[in-house]
Parts: structure tokens; sequence; C-alpha cells
DNA sequence: CACCCAAACTTTTTT
DNA sequence: AGTTTGGGTG
């Protein structure tokens, strides 16, 4: 698409606003409804390079996105078309206004997730609500292994009934936290099986708050959670508001309560508040958002918000948009947004429709995108330009075994992350212990390390930490049970030499390695490639300035994958991507292939007895489709494999024609079969009665 | 109390 | 298939 020339409706968008007496530039609550491949990102682009090249200061304005990722590209392309658009308009104005030469860098200081923002401004502000600005955070998993010590310590799990493991307390606490909404109605509406221990899980997550005061750790949530509060404060929001003029958010529609309230919070009127969205891509309701947010917008600000909406789709091929705009046409909520391709009058001849290719099980599901892959790639479509997206991590899974037999290199968005592996996590830990020795979870993790130290034993330790104002050089005179392990030893050198010479970073990592790395050896068979993942731990470690801010943008933005394939060595060769649909928003690829596209799976069975939830698994289906710019695939299996199912016995689940694909949205659809023909062999004509010559010649082995 | 082994139990998607 | 829990042993 072209980077510089707009459509009548983007350059709306982009320049919405005016100037006040004084001449300064402001804007009134805008709403931009951007449908797939509209050119969202060019436009919101513009829209902050308009703001700066009209005068207000870069660091002036804050723009959040939905991932790291988004970010960094809206934040690349606006500063290349401020950059553009002063080299152009020397003589204007424009240069006058700004005071940026077209040589120097622009910096847009206040971009990011609403989590990373959430996180600078709480150290900034947190100290006036009484907060202590060295707080750790700590992600998912650490959140659930103190859900886990605490369920321990409040016997919750010597019940008689089985008490909802780890990972689903999280959820429900995030739930609970994200939707503003009490615990009972969270259990009656999401998590049905676990209605009965509402107060247990109330008790629990009580503690888990306190524990988490007391260790100075923050979650996820409560980035959000603390934000919202602390924005209550009048004093607090008006400075806030007084630091920023203009706020562009994308995303909107998926959004929860707390995000909202926060803007609301900090711009009770809309003024300068810019969201962008699309009703129809809002796919993230199990993190609580709301799709209201987006729908109730103009309403909320009325009558002073704008709405504009952007139609052209400057992605796909039409038949493609076809087949989009059929589905999301039976929705019973309406989106009433047509698409249309700018691409119509382009290579007319070639204009497919999307495939609905036929297969007989997982396994040939992976065979026939290995045949396509490899053949797109013979006619000049590069691995890179060519996706696989599913619906869930593990759908990939017989994918990825067939891909490495044909040696096709790939990169899975949405699966095993880098950080999850145990090793990382070891390390991880050690570093974030030092950084905060009040941070249990990681002090835990590290003692049980060492061999001969257990549970019971780690958590002395703790306390006795803790009884000495969390000195670690308080830890010599711990009476070990064991004979004392040199591991142990090199442990209590490594955590005193951190507390005495503070700040030396990025060596204190080196020096956690070189701890480490013993035990890597005896816990690991494998531990020359995990030693890789370390190296790679460590290169990361000494981009950042300190041990605090590698900490907790690394629990922010955790790199994608482990393994190899995230190397800088392999960037730049070219390999196939396969991502769930949910890491897939916002991007685009020339071909497509979507894995099982049958009832069960689209719409996913957890959401059957729903209505709201199948709208949401349309809208899922929805964003896989408008991916793809020229071929797309949508792969329906007559059985796949379904793992954790064992009341149906078997492991193969026959899936049923997604209810998705009516007739309408089939004939947007070329239907195919694969192998598209079963090679004829013809069976023998001889026929034993007793035992055949083969049959005796073995038994006679004996 | 640590460690190992067997049995039971799994509800997707992510900052 | 992988994780989590419980029991038994040293």
């Amino acid at each position: 698409m072209n980077e510089i020339v707009l459509n009548p409706q983007q350059q709306q968008a982009v320049t919405f606003g005016d100037y006040d007496t004084a001449g300064n530039f402001f804007s009134n609550p805008l709403l931009i409804i951007a449908g797939a491949g509209t050119g969202k990102t060019n436009t919101l682009a513009h829209r902050a390079a308009h703001l700066i090249t009209n005068g207000v200061a870069a660091d002036r304005i804050l723009i959040m996105t939905f991932s790291r990722r988004a970010a960094k590209e809206l934040v690349d392309r606006t500063k290349r078309i401020v950059i553009n658009q002063l080299k152009q308009s020397k003589s204007k104005k424009v240069a006058k206004k700004t005071n940026i030469g077209s040589n120097s860098p622009i910096h847009i200081p206040w971009m990011g997730t609403f989590h990373s923002i959430a996180n600078r401004l709480l150290r900034h502000y947190g100290k006036s609500i009484g907060m202590d600005p060295k707080f750790t955070i700590i992600d998912r998993n650490d959140a659930e292994d103190l859900i886990d010590l605490l369920r321990h310590e409040l016997k919750l799990s010597k019940k008689a009934k089985r008490f909802p493991k780890k990972s689903t307390c999280i959820n429900i606490y995030s739930r609970c936290v994200n939707a503003q909404e009490p615990i009972e109605k969270i259990l009656k509406k999401d998590f049905p099986w676990c209605k009965d221990w509402s107060t247990e899980l109330r008790q629990l997550f009580k503690l888990y708050s306190e524990r988490k005061l007391e260790q100075i750790t923050l979650d996820y949530d409560d980035l959000l959670l603390y934000w919202y509060h602390l924005v209550e404060v009048k004093e607090i929001s008006d400075l806030i508001r007084a630091q920023f003029e203009h706020v562009l958010v994308d995303e909107y529609q998926d959004t929860n309560i707390l995000q909202a309230g926060i803007l609301t919070r900090i711009f009770p009127d809309g003024k300068g508040l810019t969201v962008v969205g699309d009703d129809a891509q809002s796919i993230y309701s199990f993190r609580s958002a709301e799709i209201e947010n987006i729908l109730n917008f103009p309403k909320l600000f009325s009558p002073a918000a704008a709405v504009i909406s952007l139609r052209t789709n400057y992605r796909s091929i039409q038949p493609i948009l076809d087949l989009s705009n059929q589905l999301l046409a039976e929705s019973k909520l309406g989106y009433k947004k047509e698409l249309l391709s700018h691409k119509t009058t382009k290579n007319w001849f070639q204009l497919n429709k999307p495939y609905l290719v036929s297969v007989e099980d997982d396994q040939a599901q992976a065979q026939y995108i290995v045949e396509q892959v490899l053949n797109q790639r013979e006619s000049g479509v590069d691995l890179r330009q060519q996706a696989v997206l599913f619906r869930n991590g593990h759908h990939s899974d017989r994918l990825e075994i067939e891909l490495m037999r044909h040696d096709i290199p790939f990169v899975k968005y949405g699966g095993l992350k880098f950080l999850e592996a145990a090793h990382v996590k070891d390390l991880l830990s050690i570093v974030r212990w030092l950084d905060n020795p009040k941070h249990r979870i990681s002090g835990f993790r590290v003692l049980k390390l060492l061999p001969g130290i257990g549970p019971s034993t780690a958590m002395k330790i703790l306390d006795y930490l803790q009884l000495y104002q969390f000195k670690f050089s308080a830890l010599d005179h711990f009476k070990i049970p064991n004979s004392a392990t040199s591991s142990w030893k090199h442990l209590l050198d490594l955590l005193i030499s951190s507390q005495s010479q503070d700040g030396q970073w990025p060596s204190q990592m080196e020096l956690a390695k070189l701890f480490y790395q013993p035990l890597l050896e005896e816990n690991y068979q494998d531990f020359y490639v995990r030693e890789g993942d370390l190296e790679q731990l460590a290169t990361i470690a000494g981009q950042y300035p300190t041990r605090e801010s590698f900490i907790s943008e690394l629990t922010l933005d955790p790199p994608i994958s482990s393994g190899d394939l995230c190397d800088k060595a392999h960037k730049d060769d070219d390999f196939l991507i396969l991502s769930t649909i949910h890491s897939a928003k916002g991007q685009e690829w020339q071909n497509v292939f979507i894995l099982n596209v049958a009832d069960g799976n689209f719409p996913n069975e957890y959401a059957a007895d729903d209505a709201k939830a199948i709208e949401e698994e349309r809208r899922l289906l929805n964003v896989a489709i408008t991916r793809a710019k020229q071929n797309l695939h949508l792969i329906q299996p007559l059985k796949y494999w379904v793992p954790e199912q064992p009341k149906y016995g078997d492991k193969h689940v026959y899936g049923a024609k997604s209810r998705f694909l009516t007739n309408k949205v089939s004939q947007c659809l070329e239907t195919t079969f694969y192998p598209e023909q079963k090679s004829l062999v013809a069976e023998p004509t001889i026929q034993y009665q007793g035992l055949s010559n083969v049959q005796k010649r073995i038994r006679d082995m004996w």
C-alpha cells in the first residue's frame, strides 16, 4: 500500500481537530472505525505525525497499543512520515512550528502497551499513594507459583473435593480484576465447575494481595488496577492530563473496563482522545475485553465525539473480502461494514475464490500444507509471505513434525515462550532475587535448585532472611541441614556480593550465569542446548542500562520463541510463520492457511451454549480470513486430534461441519479434496482358508 | 525432609 | 501428552 497518499476518509481522520484562538491544535474525542486492512496503522501514524508537525511536542503524545510489536511499528512509521514531511516542506510554516530539524532524530517516548505505560507512570507517581517505586513485576508463572504456595498454606489442597488448579485460580482472579466484578458472578458465568469454591477463593485472593504487597510485587492485572486507582486521585489525574495533550489508543475494541476507566478518569470530556478499532475484530473477551467500550464511545462523549469509518481494504482481493462480508452479515449482532477491495481491477483474471479443503485427518492436513507451501515457494512466494493460523497452540503439533521432516524452517508465535523454559526461569529467578530480596517466589525457586534443599528448607531460609531485614549476609549464619554443600557457599557469595557492590550491571548477569552453570549441567542432560538460551538471555540483558529495567521490560515484552530460530544469525533466513489467530492480529500474508475449520473448534466447543461467545468465535474466524492478501485455504479435517478429552475415549474427534459455513458462506468458497484421488491398488485375489505359508513359516521358526 | 514413582486429571486464546 | 498430586523410601 502507498504509505503517503491517503484516501478521503483517512485524510479526514488524520487532520480531525482544530486550532484554538492562540493557534494551538486541539481535538475533540474521535473514534476511527477501521475494518481489517483499511490502513489503520498508516492512518494512526499519519495522525501522530500531523500532531507533531502542527506543533504538538512529541513527548506530550501518548500512544497505547495492544502489543509491543504494534507500538514499535507505529512509532517507526510516524518518524518516517514526519521526516518526509519536513523534507518536503522546508520552506513552509511547518518547519517553523516544530523545532525539529529534518536531520535530528525524533523521539516519541510515551508509546507502548497499557501495561508498559502503567509500569512507567506507577514508578513515577506511585510514591504519592504509598507505593514503593522499586516494585517487581511478576509474570503469569510467578503468579501461579505464589497462588500454589498460598493454597497449601490455607490447606485448601487437602479438601475432599479437588480445589481448582493454580492456573484456573489465576484465571478467575484475573477476570474479577479486569472486569471489576464480584467473584460469584464470574464463577457463575465463566467457571461454573468452580462455583462451590467462592468462599475459599476469596480467602485465597485476599492472602494473595497481601502477600504481593509484602513482597513489593505487582502482577499484570495489578499494573492496570493500580493505575486505575491512581488516577482516581484528582490531583494525580490532573497532573497526567497536563502531561499529555493527545492520546491515541489502538485496538480499542479489545480494551476492558479498567482501561476504558483509566482513560475517562484522565480525560473526562474526551478532549484529545483518539481511539481506533474494529468491532468485528474483538476477540479478547476472555481477557475481559468489553466490546461495549467501542460501541458506546460516541454516546459516552456525545455530542462532541466524532466517528469516522474506513472501508477501503488495501490488503485482500475481493473474493476474500466477499467471504468475510458474508460471514459477518450472518452475525446476529450485525456488523454493517462491508469491505471493498482496492485491488479489484488489478489481476482480475487470477481472482480465485478462497479454498475450502476437505482432508481426512490432521496428518493429511499437515501434508497438504507442506505440499502447498513448497509449491508456492517454487513459484516465487517466500516462506515468510505464508502463514498457518490456528485456534489453539497445540493444533500445529502435527504440522511442526511434518515441517521438520521436510526441512522447512518456521517460527511459531503464541506457543511455548522463551521465558517459560525451565532453565531460563531459573536464571531469571536468580537475577530477580538479587534485585528484590523480598521476592519470595524467586528466592524459593533459586533455593530449591540446590541439591539437598527442598520446599521446607527453602521456606526456612526465606523466613530467616526476612528476620534479618533481607540482608543476604545474615544467611552466613544459617545452619544448612545437610553437610554444607559447595553450591550453598557459591550462592552465598553471589548474593552477598550483589548487595555490597550495588548496580554492577550487566556483569552481575555473568556472575549469576557462572553460579548456575554447574546446576544446569547437573539437572538437564541436554544442557548444551539450553546453554544457548542462557547466552541469549545474557545478550539481551546487556542491552538494558539497569537490572531493574531489564527485569520489568522482559516481563512485559517477552521474546517470542525458544530455540535457535530467534537467533539474530537466522533473522535473514526465510521461514514459514505459524501463529495462533490471536497472535496474528494486525499482520498480513500473501498466503494464509487456517487449520481445523470444523465445529468444536470454529466455533470452539466451550463457546457452544453462549450466543455472545459464538459471535466472538465468528469474529475470530473473520480475523483469520482477513489476514490473507491473495490465497486463502480453510482446511476442514474429517477427524482431528484432541489431546485432552478422556470422556470421549478416543483421541480423535470427528469434526462436524462448522456452523459458520452456511450455504451462502460456502458459495464464497471453492470446495476441494485432498488427496485428490485415492490411488487404486489392486486387491490380491488369493484366499487361504487355514494357515498360509507365511504364517506357517513364522510359527515354525521356534 | 528430599526425592522418586505412580495415579489422576486435564476447559483456548495473552499483556 | 503433560502436569499435578499423593504415597513410599531412604
